[in-house]
DNA sequence: CACTGTGAACTCATTCACAGCC
DNA sequence: GGCTGTGAATGAGTTCACAGTG
């Protein structure tokens, strides 16, 4: 074991958390030639570029995917960049640079070849190849991971469940047996797991991790509320449902505080947040929005 | 556009909100370039709210808030900034800053005071009202957000379950009976439901978004993998696990095309070939065993 | 003409570094 | 001495606006 039982932590930690962000490593050190069919692809000039893609774009690009392949199959071929934006939900410009990233397969005066683009994110995502997926912790949560059609249909095969249950190894789950937590490294290291998904419950959760890590996994998507510690050459992204939930409430009491405001001014408005007293807010408070 | 499908609303791009694909701001309607250049439309960056905290800034204070509660839990009283930053993963600094926007509630020389910081935090957050949610959609998602624990226990409180299931309606889940989703608009109204989570799966999306709307809903989470769309007054918070999955899937792709890259360029192989590299890679060697 | 691709301007977010206080 | 709070500097991400092209 490395230095301080290899994670980083001290450190000038990264492990930002914006609207999306995530763990950004530089030193991509590992990573063998043997496997990696991905970087075969020809297309010299964009090899370069792939590193340049902000972080941000990138998170877009997928949900551009999302809605060109919804294109394609209702029969589009064809696609402007405003069309396409608004489908995505952004506004065009920043569609229009985020493909430029990618290079320029788009054609002035038409537009962009909903295939091309495709091929091209795609490309760019790396999901080109195949990335096994492991999901650990198979409560609820585990369940619907286990099951959800979205990840095999999107290049993403689960190919291993674990679990500390003892009553729940063995059986399969969305056609996949479970494995005992104990077996992490070795399952995972032989089905090539490059994804792990930790639904455990927040006290496991490190130590699952860790496991991963030593199994070779070095991405992870964490839906554990707790940041856990990796070695900096592992890309962790969390989601976090209370995080979100109170970021709603957050929105909730800023337009409540504004229509305070405003009704001050108004001479009318809605008592609006009141200093929040616990307890039961009144009815009209919170419909009195504008609808 | 042909499209403009009777909702959408939300013009008016400027707008204090997330620079996230969040809220549609769909500004197309050719409107854009006719009258851009003199127009002057201005959009006078008014909003003269003292208020403005940072989108970003909002996030981690939740995930400090946590973070306190764990500490407050274990007996902590006081922590410094420093302390409090390693634990939430973030830097000092950034904490600093971040705390600094909800008021001054440190002391100089020696930290914070933990039982502040969480009445302090919490209260920014509206955490001092409680938010009922509802749960659309109880398929295998569904079930596990409506049992799960971390929702009740953080304020806000699931109170009403949809579903378009006829054999699911009336049905307990979590302790809760299932609605049926023609009934989401009266439920949310009398339920006085804040925030909707929409767990269905895509095509029934927009639909039931706009149910919730229409029943007062202003706040929704979403995780189905479609971009909604909703009034302006409307906050909407995406979580797309096939998104998450393709970032991770980007950071391996440019993982291996800078370990190709730092190999050729190098001349010396790759880390993965064990190559006598310094000891600092030690993690690094972890992945060898499977790659 | 219609639309892409992109430098340049701008806005938002993070980090630095130090003054001020305990 | 140690630590907070914050303006100022830097950097990331977004929008503008227009030149350039099929």
């Amino acid at each position: 074991m490395p230095e301080g039982d290899g994670r980083t932590t001290a450190r000038t930690a990264a492990s930002p958390r914006t609207p999306d962000a995530n763990t950004t490593d530089a030193s991509g050190t590992g990573a063998n030639g043997t496997d990696a069919n991905g970087a075969a692809i020809a297309v010299p000039a964009a090899r370069e570029r792939a590193r340049a893609i902000p972080e941000a774009a990138v998170a877009r690009l997928a949900v551009y995917l999302r809605t060109l392949s919804a294109l394609a199959e209702q029969g589009t071929t064809t696609v402007s960049s405003e069309e396409l934006a608004t489908a995505a939900g952004v506004n065009s410009a920043k569609l229009r640079k985020d493909l430029s990233y990618i290079g320029s397969y788009g054609t002035r005066g038409v537009g962009y070849e909903v295939e091309v683009l495709v091929g091209q994110i795609e490309r760019t995502l790396g999901l080109t190849r195949k990335h096994s997926v492991a999901v650990a912790g198979i409560g609820n949560l585990g369940h619907a991971l286990a099951n959800y059609g979205g990840f095999p249909s999107r290049g993403f095969p689960v190919s291993a469940l674990f679990d500390l249950d003892d009553d729940l190894v063995g059986v399969p789950v969305g056609g996949i047996p479970v494995s005992h937590v104990d077996d992490i490294v070795e399952v995972c290291s032989t089905r090539e797991v490059t994804i792990g998904v930790i639904a455990t419950p927040t006290k496991g959760a490190q130590e699952v991790c860790d496991r991963l890590v030593a199994g070779g996994v070095t991405c992870i998507l964490n839906f554990a509320p707790v940041v856990l510690q990796v070695p900096e050459h592992v890309e962790v992204r969390k989601v976090d449902l209370a995080v979100e939930m109170q970021i709603l409430s957050f929105h909730v009491a800023r337009r409540q505080q504004e229509a305070a405001a405003a009704g001050e001014a108004d001479g009318a408005g809605p008592p609006g947040g009141g200093a929040g007293l616990p307890g039961e807010i009144d009815s009209a408070n919170r419909m009195v929005e504008r609808l």
